[in-house]
RNA sequence: ACGGGUCUAGCUCAGUUGGUAGAGCAUUGGUCUCCAAAACCAAGUGUCGGGAGUUCGAGUCUCUCGACCCGUG
């Protein structure tokens, strides 16, 4: 049977590395699921494989756009899955994708109901709205557009409530007859695990790990991408931290530190949302040969 | 040693004319169908440096002890 086995858990956990190891057992590329990865441009900051990681096993979704790219889950739903295709065609039992963007990861095995792609123009236009005249400016149209979805959105959430006008304005059509929210059957099966270790186990390595991005030259990297900050893309802890400290906000010390608190609050956030999917088999990576046996087994 | 200052949540600090404490960060939990490493919501925490006194009542006034800091020797 066709397997999708699917390799997450919180930043700094060590997905990296097991999935090296699980790629060569299962005879699969490793497809990246990490939404900042895939910017080439931004290697150091999102701990992206290294050249030699790379040359070990082929990726997908590695260092494959510019920061100056358009990306969605919607898209990367659809490139993944053609690609999925055509390994599973050439006679791939299992394949292995690993990452920890959540909603890439449900965008796999769920789906993403069909939208357009919001007109940058528009979008632009009702931030500078949203700016200018407030978010209730912006929920009364709302709530003449798409009642349905007006009562249903957290209305203090200004992402979420501008995204469902651009969708209305864009299509003439209420957002909410765009959101079926029916998940799609794949035709694979799907093996979910989660990677999680102690707490403070954690939270140490993601420290050091900032530290480790440090020496092999973050500022730089994070300087030469300043005069893009923002570009979504660059919207990432570890370069806004920075972008902050080349601001004259905060001493380099301060930036570093909250380079680490960020990725701690990112690391909960994706913790969150993995515990509220119950299909997640969890597995501790600081016994790397057991949960790769137990991925193993599990495959079967 | 003398003079002055500081000591309040894990950290940095706020606490009005005395009514037993708060904000940011951290920490923790949650929401979530497309810019998602985003955005949003929520929670706990304190022997207010120790002790004594004044007072119906002291973080807030007085005394005392201690720690640290700055001056002067």
């Amino acid at each position: 049977m066709k397997t999708l086995v699917i390799l997450t858990g919180p930043t700094g956990v060590g997905k990296t590395e097991l999935s090296l190891r699980l790629a060569r057992e299962l005879g699969s590329p490793v497809f990246s699921c990490d939404s900042r990865q895939m910017y080439r441009e931004m290697r150091i900051g999102t701990a992206a494989p290294t050249d030699e990681e790379l040359n070990l096993v082929p990726h997908y979704f590695v260092g494959n756009l510019s920061i100056h790219d358009y990306y969605s889950a919607a898209r990367f739903e659809s490139e993944a899955l053609a690609l999925f295709d055509r390994h599973f065609a050439k006679g791939h039992e299992c394949l292995l994708m690993t990452g920890g963007s959540m909603l890439y990861i449900d965008a796999i095995c769920k789906g993403i109901d069909e939208m357009p792609d919001v007109d940058p123009e528009l979008r632009r236009e009702l931030l500078l709205r949203l700016e200018e005249k407030g978010l209730d400016d912006i929920l009364a149209q709302l709530r003449l557009l798409d009642p349905d979805y007006y009562h249903e959105v957290d209305r203090r959430n200004p992402k979420r409530v501008l995204h469902g006008l651009e969708i209305c304005l864009m299509t003439g059509k209420p957002f909410s007859t765009f959101r079926l929210r029916q998940p799609k059957e794949r035709p694979f099966r799907i093996l979910k695990c989660c990677l999680d270790r102690e707490r403070s186990d954690l939270y140490q390595r993601i420290d050091r790990r900032v530290l480790s991005m440090m020496e092999q030259g973050l500022e730089q990297e994070a300087r030469s991408l300043y005069p893009f900050r923002d570009l979504n893309a660059l919207n990432t802890v570890g370069y806004r931290e920075l972008f902050d400290y080349f601001d004259g906000k905060c001493s380099l010390e301060q930036a570093v530190a909250q380079i680490q608190f960020n990725s701690h609050k990112y690391a909960r956030k994706q913790l969150t949302w993995f515990r509220r999917d119950l299909e997640y088999h969890w597995m501790n990576p600081s016994d790397a040969d057991n949960a790769l046996s137990v991925i193993l087994s599990l495959c079967e």
